[in-house]
Order: C-alpha cells, then structure tokens, then sequence
DNA sequence: AGCACA
C-alpha cells in the first residue's frame, strides 16, 4: 500500500497537448499568439489552434513537434495561471491533422455521411502534401508585446504598458535577490518589491515602459525552479 | 463542461 500516485504508464501521450479552461474573452488570435508564447519555452510547436464554437469555447490545441515536449509543457504548465484562470492540460484524444499529413497517415474525415462510400480511395497514395505546416515562427517571437494580461480587465483587452511589472507563480522561496539578479540585467532597472503577505508575486520597477517591455520579453517565463515559470504582466495603474 | 483540424 501506500505506493505514491504512480502515474499510469499507459497514458497515451501525444505531441498534441489539449487545453480548456482558457477564459474565453479572449479573442482567439491574441490567445494563439500568447498559447505560443507561453508553451514555446517547451520546443518547437508546429500548430496552435483555437475554434470559437460554442462546443469548442475555452479550449485550444498545442501541436508540438515532439512528444517530449508536450510532455514536460503538460506536467509543467499544469494550473498555470493564463489570464487569470488555470489552465487546465491534456494530451489531446487524436494525433492532429497536421501530423498526420507530416506522417503519411492523413486520412480526410468526412463529415456526417449517411452512406459510407468505402469503394472509393481517390489518389490515397502518399500525396498529403508534406510540410504544409509549421505555421508558427518559433524561431523569431513575434510577441512585440505579451498580452496575456487580460485577466482583471478582460474584455477590456490586455492591461496597458507600465514601467513597473508584476511577475506572478514565483515559487515561494524566491528572494528579492534573486530577482533583483534576475531583473537588473535589463536596462532602466530600478526595484524589486515583494509582498511579503503574497507570496509568489513581486513587483519590478523600471525607469519607462519600454525598459520594462523589453525585461518582460526577456525574462517571460523563466524559471527560478523548474516547476514553476514566471509569468509576467504589466502592473495596473 | 466541452477533443479539432475552420
């Protein structure tokens, strides 16, 4: 007995990693945008999708190209705050289209037939137009600005630019000294200040805000511990 | 809650 939480060793996992919990005020395209930013920190990710049917609502699909990947993204995003709610991750059910076709084993579904033709295979061979994919620029973050700040004002878009950040999901025995190190590489550097009631949180004072965007786009995501990557936001006013 | 490939 008292065998600790053995993670079933036969979890099919996938490169695909299943999201839902996503607040969906969110317009779809600044959520792909930060989903990428977020879960590029994992390896290199071939799709992001996001569909706004009601069915499919607060829910995305990250296509990494390896297993590992979506692997460690799962165990380590799990609960990871993203416009103030958890996010909560899966592997998806289904390897996704855009790997099958990479493979060879894309098979086109159709939709809601009564009748199953199954006599006809047009042109199955290997046609399944190779590398059609790889929508993402991972290479180069297109992230000029990271918005997943939409929480506290959510429809109100992502909280405007501010000279001093608010990093959140610090582990707990984060020092202001380890941020100060952290931080002060960035020009304009002025304070750390850490709550000492709220742990987990700090707040990074630069000079301007574009001090302050640059140190956010630098430092996003960074991980003081391995479970926990920071996630930076601008302070509200 | 909700597993798709628009």
């Amino acid at each position: 007995m008292a065998e600790e939480e053995l993670e079933a060793p036969e979890i099919h996992k996938n490169q695909t990693i299943y999201i839902n919990n996503l607040n969906e005020k969110i317009k779809l395209d600044e959520l792909k945008r930060s989903l990428n930013a977020v879960f590029s920190q994992f390896g290199k990710i071939t799709e992001v999708l996001a569909f706004k049917t009601l069915k499919h609502k607060g829910q995305a699909w990250v296509v990494f190209e390896d297993v590992s990947s979506a692997n460690s993204a799962l165990r380590q995003m799990q609960g990871f705050p993203f416009y103030d709610k958890p996010m909560r991750i899966q592997y998806a059910k289904t390897k996704s289209d855009c790997i099958a076709k990479a493979d060879g084993t894309f098979v086109p579904r159709e939709k809601k037939r009564k009748h199953e033709d199954r006599g006809r295979k047009k042109r199955d061979s290997h046609d399944a137009g190779r590398g059609q994919h790889l929508a993402f620029h991972h290479g180069a973050p297109p992230l000029s600005q990271i918005p997943f700040m939409g929480g506290r004002g959510g429809s109100d878009g992502p909280a405007p630019p501010n000279n001093i950040l608010f990093v959140q999901n610090l582990p707990h025995q984060t020092t202001s000294m380890m941020l100060q190190m952290l931080f002060s590489q960035c020009q304009g550097f002025k304070e750390v200040r850490m709550v000492e009631a709220k742990p987990g949180i700090a707040f990074i004072e630069y000079e301007n805000e574009m001090q302050s965007t640059v140190a956010m786009q630098g430092l996003q995501g960074f991980k003081i511990t391995d479970d926990h990557p920071m996630l930076i936001t601008y302070a509200k006013k």
